[in-house]
RNA sequence: UCCUGAGUAGCUCAGCCGGUUAGAGCAUCUGACUGUUAAUCAGAGGGUCGCUGGUUCGAGCCCAGCCUCAGGAGCCA
C-alpha cells in the first residue's frame, strides 16, 4: 500500500511519472472527468483526471462536492491550462459519500452569515481555510516570540475564586442543582454546598496570577481562553476568546510599549512570511468585496500593503491629554460632527474619537497612555499630579485601524500604600485580595504587563470584519452551537 | 442592553398601490457533450413568504407582540 502524499507537496513536485496517492475532499467534479481535490494542506486544489470512459457510471455519480476520496495515479504535467501538475487516475475510491442534495456547500460564493450557521462545515471553504491557517501561524509566532526572549509560559487558572478582577461580568461555575438550590436560613444560596465550597467563576483575566509569577520569573506570559459574560453584540466581542497576557518585572510603561509593539510586528511579519498564499487569497477577496462599495469607502491600501505599512512605521505614541487636544482641534469636533463632542479633560474617549485618531488623523496604529485615573483600573501605577493637579495612571492602549483597542495594559502600582488606597476608593475589600497584596509586601518591584486580544489580532491580519469569523466556534449572547 | 435594518425555494435575491396559480440566477435531479477551470447546453422537481395574533371581502405586502440575524452604540481584548 502506497503512502499518501499531501497536496501541498505534490503541487510543488517535479517528479513526473511518479505513482502517487492523494486523499482529500472533492471541491468540484467537472465534465465527468476533472476532480478538484483539497486536503487542507494548502489552499490550492490538485486536479485528478479520471478516465471516465473506463470508469463505472455509478462510481462517477458518487464524485460529489464534499465527498472524501482516495485516488492513485501518475503525477503528470497538466495538458490543460490553469494548473502545472495533475494526477492521471488509475484507481479511484470513495472514502466517504456526500449527498449532493443535502451538502450545503456549493462551488460558489456563500455569505459569511450563512457559513456561520454551518460553522462545522465552513472549514472546508477557501476563506476559512485561509483564516484558520493564519490563526494557527499567529498563535505559534506568539510562542516563538516569547520563547526567544526567555519568557516563561505560565498557565493561570481558568476557574477563579476571585471576583475582584474588575473586568466585567463573569460566568458562574457551579455544580449546584438549579432545580434544588441549597439555602441558608436567611434564604441566600448556601455556597458551602457547592463544588469548591464558595462561589467560583470563569476567568476574565490571568493578570493578577500572572503578576505573582512575574515576581519570581521576571518575565512570564499567559495565552489561554478568557470569558466575559457581557451582553455585547458587536463585530469585535466574544463571550469566550483567547488572550495573551505578558507580565514583566522591572519594566516601566515605556518598556511595556516597546515590547507590545515589537510583539505585534513580529507576529505580523511571521504571517507575511509563512502564509503568502492565504494572505493573497484574502487580499483578493477583499478587493472583490470593495468593488461593490462606493469609492470613498474603499481602503487606500490592500491587505498585504496594510500589513507591510504597519511593519515599516513606528506606532504613534501620545498621552490621553495630547489626544484630547488633537481631538478638540479636529475638524469633526469643530464642525460638530462627533456624536459626543470633546468638551473637557476626564471623559473616556468614544469609539468615534479613537477611530478618528487612528483612521483619519495618524492613519496608523496609535498607543495612548496616561489616562485619567478615574476611568481606569485600581492596579494601574499612579503618576504624580500634573501642573493642574490632575491624576493620571500609566495605562497604555494600542488602537488599530478597523479594530479599535487591540492591546490594553499598564505599568502596575507597586507601592503598597497607593494600591490599598485605590482599592479603598473603589470599594474592593482588602481581605479578598490579600494574596495579591503580598506581592507588594514582599520584595515589590516596578512591573508592567498588557493583554492582547488574540482574535482581534487575527481580525487585523486576515482583514476579516467580524470576530465571529476568526474563531472556529464563536460564543456570543444566545449562541453556543457546536 | 439601546438604536437602525433584515427574515420569501438548499443558497443569493426580486416581488408594483393589498387582488386570482409567488418569480429569477445558482445548486439539485434527468439527458446531451467530453481537456474542463464556480465547465457548457436542454429539460424537470423544489415554497408553512421567521412565529403568533389582528385589520380586511381578500395579506408575502398593513398593524401589534415575540424570535433570530446583521450593522452601529455602550462594555472591553
Amino acid at each position: 500500500m502506497m503512502k499518501r502524499t499531501k497536496i501541498k507537496d505534490l503541487l510543488s513536485s517535479t517528479e513526473f511519472g511518479r505513482q502517487v496517492v492523494v486523499k482529500g475532499w472533492v471541491k468540484t467534479f467537472r465534465n465527468d472527468r476533472f476532480i478538484a481535490i483539497n486536503d487542507g494542506s494548502t489552499l490550492n486544489n490538485i486536479q485528478a483526471v479520471v478516465d471516465f470512459e473506463h470508469t463505472g457510471e455509478a462510481l462517477l455519480k458518487r464524485l460529489t462536492t464534499g465527498a472524501a476520496v482516495s485516488v492513485t495515479g501518475e503525477l503528470v504535467e497538466s495538458l490543460g491550462k490553469g494548473q502545472r501538475v495533475e494526477v492521471k487516475v488509475t484507481e479511484l475510491e470513495i472514502l466517504g459519500d456526500s449527498d449532493a442534495e443535502k451538502f450545503p456547500l456549493q462551488p460558489k460564493k456563500h455569505s459569511l452569515e450563512f457559513l456561520r450557521e454551518i460553522a462545522h462545515l465552513r472549514f472546508r471553504t477557501n476563506t476559512f481555510n485561509a483564516v484558520f491557517k493564519i490563526r494557527h501561524h499567529l498563535a505559534f509566532a506568539v510562542h516563538q516570540f516569547f520563547y526567544s526572549k526567555g519568557f516563561v509560559y505560565m498557565h493561570t487558572p481558568v476557574i477563579t475564586g476571585s471576583d475582584a478582577e474588575g473586568a466585567g461580568e463573569m460566568f458562574r461555575v457551579s455544580t449546584i442543582d438549579f432545580d434544588n438550590i441549597p439555602r441558608n436560613e436567611d434564604g441566600t444560596v448556601d455556597y458551602t454546598a457547592d463544588f469548591f465550597g464558595k462561589p467560583t467563576n470563569l476567568t476574565v483575566s490571568g493578570q493578577l496570577e500572572g503578576e505573582l509569577a512575574a515576581m519570581a520569573f521576571s518575565d512570564i506570559y499567559t495565552f489561554g481562553p478568557t470569558f466575559r459574560a457581557e451582553n455585547s453584540n458587536t463585530t469585535r466581542h466574544l463571550a469566550e476568546f483567547w488572550m495573551i497576557e505578558p507580565e514583566m518585572a522591572f519594566y516601566d510603561i515605556r518598556d511595556n510599549m516597546d515590547l507590545a509593539e515589537e510583539l505585534l510586528k513580529y507576529v505580523i511579519k511571521t504571517a507575511l512570511e509563512n502564509c503568502p498564499d492565504e494572505l493573497e487569497f484574502l487580499r483578493n477577496r477583499l478587493l472583490e468585496e470593495e468593488k461593490s462599495k462606493p469609492q470613498n469607502e474603499r481602503s487606500d491600501l490592500d491587505l498585504i500593503a496594510k500589513l507591510n505599512f504597519c511593519l515599516e512605521n513606528e506606532f504613534e505614541r501620545l498621552t490621553y491629554t495630547e489626544a484630547v487636544e488633537v481631538l478638540r482641534n479636529s475638524k469633526p469636533n469643530q464642525k460638530k460632527q462627533f456624536k459626543y463632542p470633546i468638551e473637557g479633560w476626564g471623559a473616556d474617549l468614544q469609539s468615534e474619537h479613537e477611530r478618528y485618531l487612528v483612521e483619519k488623523h495618524y492613519k496608523k496604529p496609535v498607543i495612548l497612555t496616561d489616562y485619567p485615573a478615574d476611568i481606569k483600573s485600581f492596579y494601574m501605577r499612579l503618576n504624580d499630579p500634573d501642573a493642574q493637579g490632575r491624576r493620571t495612571v500609566r495605562a497604555m492602549d494600542i488602537l488599530f485601524p478597523g479594530i479599535g483597542e487591540i492591546v490594553g495594559g499598564s505599568q502596575r502600582e507597586e507601592r503598597y500604600d497607593h494600591l490599598v488606597g485605590r482599592m479603598d476608593e473603589i470599594g474592593i475589600p482588602r481581605h479578598e485580595m490579600d494574596w495579591y497584596l503580598d506581592t507588594r509586601r514582599f520584595g515589590s518591584v516596578p512591573h508592567s504587563g498588557f493583554g492582547l486580544g488574540f482574535e482581534r489580532l487575527v481580525l487585523f491580519v486576515t482583514g476579516m470584519t467580524n470576530i465571529r469569523d476568526v474563531i472556529p466556534f464563536p460564543r456570543t449572547p444566545k449562541n453556543a452551537e457546536f
